[in-house]
DNA sequence: ATGTCTCAATCAAGTGATTGATTGCTTGCA
DNA sequence: TGCAAGCAATCAATCACTTGATTGAGACAT
């Protein structure tokens, strides 16, 4: 990912999907690299290592290639949504695992954070890829909605918390977060701890949130 | 800002600083509606009724050009924040003019948000435009930071609060509601309302709060 | 007269995409 | 087992613009 090297020392043929997984792959650094700005297909064809003509043998044309990332993203989320056991944990409990995920990719998944913030800019601008972004984001607010709405009723979050906002405020954050000069991973807790303070019950004792 | 229209009919002849303001005018229009991604010298000149060359005399280069735009949102910033006296305000009062201020920019100066967005975006790549909105989005959250910590030493916001990553909390939400699906006014009341309750300290009763 | 500003024409390099020939791989048949 | 056919994948060369920028002449203002 550093070097500008091609992804693998292609065999002569692969599949088409391999192909195409390795092209979402090239684009998705060269996007975190370069921005839509400057992304070239004949840079995604270097740096997987075949023609360019190939490249539009396998994927179309640019906007079906951004298409793809775009799906590759959702993917690569979705895996990482599944890799967690998500059963009987308590709301604080599953709104940690979420901010344990974020710091996995503030760490070595930078790219795909730096990939999903250019295409949500993108998305302001073009309604196909807002039609992809979309539901992504959507689907990351719900959870996180959801869990705030558990919490606040099982008392663990204060009672005065309305999800969808705060759904917002703590993704917002995170995202935010991100794109500040001080991404630390220690500024992320600090960031994190706050959050929770955000949305804790003061009603409950920390031993009862120690308890729990 | 609708209609693809030259700004003016230009006369023949402009002072070097009122044509370059008009051209930062008409980049800004062309960065919120095509992105950096979309942005084209010659477009900017025909939107400001005048030929590629006159545009270079003026403005050397696309990267001084970018350059120009970033210092008009300054300016543009530092005169919204102006606009409002705030000696003698309360925390929370102050905070309250943060959120007016942003609801203003979300009413008719959404371009202003938009251009602040894809900088912020590109900043991410390019050491020199990250050196020109460093700042400005820096002084953004220490003010925010200042009036939370002035709150938090006031007692109107709650004791735990930590200024820095709580600003990063209002500020991300912030600006992440601007790139929503569902941006509305009245879902921006709700964010704010949302927001406030977040850093209010609850040892406060909602008659001290108006009291104040 | 001088300096500033404007313009049309042009330059050189880059860009997404196409074309047609060639190569590689798999399968079926003798 | 070997060969031929057919399809998929690959490539170099090329196309038809597009792009940021330049050049040199002319217009304008003082």
């Amino acid at each position: 990912m550093n070097a500008p090297t091609p992804l693998a020392l292609s065999a002569r043929r692969e599949s088409g999907e391999d192909r195409r997984a390795a092209i979402a792959l090239a684009a998705r650094d060269l996007i975190a690299e370069k921005g839509f700005e400057g992304l070239r297909t004949r840079d995604i064809a270097e740096r997987v290592g075949i023609n360019i003509a190939t490249l539009h043998y396998h994927v179309p044309s640019k906007e079906a290639l951004i298409a793809l990332v775009a799906e590759s993203l959702r993917i690569a989320f979705a895996e990482q949504s599944r890799a967690h056991v998500r059963d009987g944990l308590t709301p604080t409990q599953l709104l940690e695992l979420e901010f344990d995920d974020y710091a996995e990719l503030l760490g070595d998944k930078h790219v795909l954070i730096s990939v999903m913030t250019e295409l949500l800019e993108k998305a302001r601008r073009d309604a196909s890829i807002a039609a992809a972004m979309g539901p992504m984001m959507g689907k990351w607010k719900q959870i996180v909605a959801d869990i705030l709405e558990a919490g606040r009723d099982a008392g663990e979050f204060r009672a005065d918390l309305d999800p969808a906002p705060a759904a917002q405020m703590l993704v917002g954050a995170m995202m935010g977060f991100s794109k500040s000069p001080n991404a630390t991973p220690q500024n992320f807790e600090r960031l994190r701890a706050e959050l929770l303070r955000a949305i804790r019950n003061p009603d409950r004792t920390s031993k009862e949130y120690q308890d729990e």
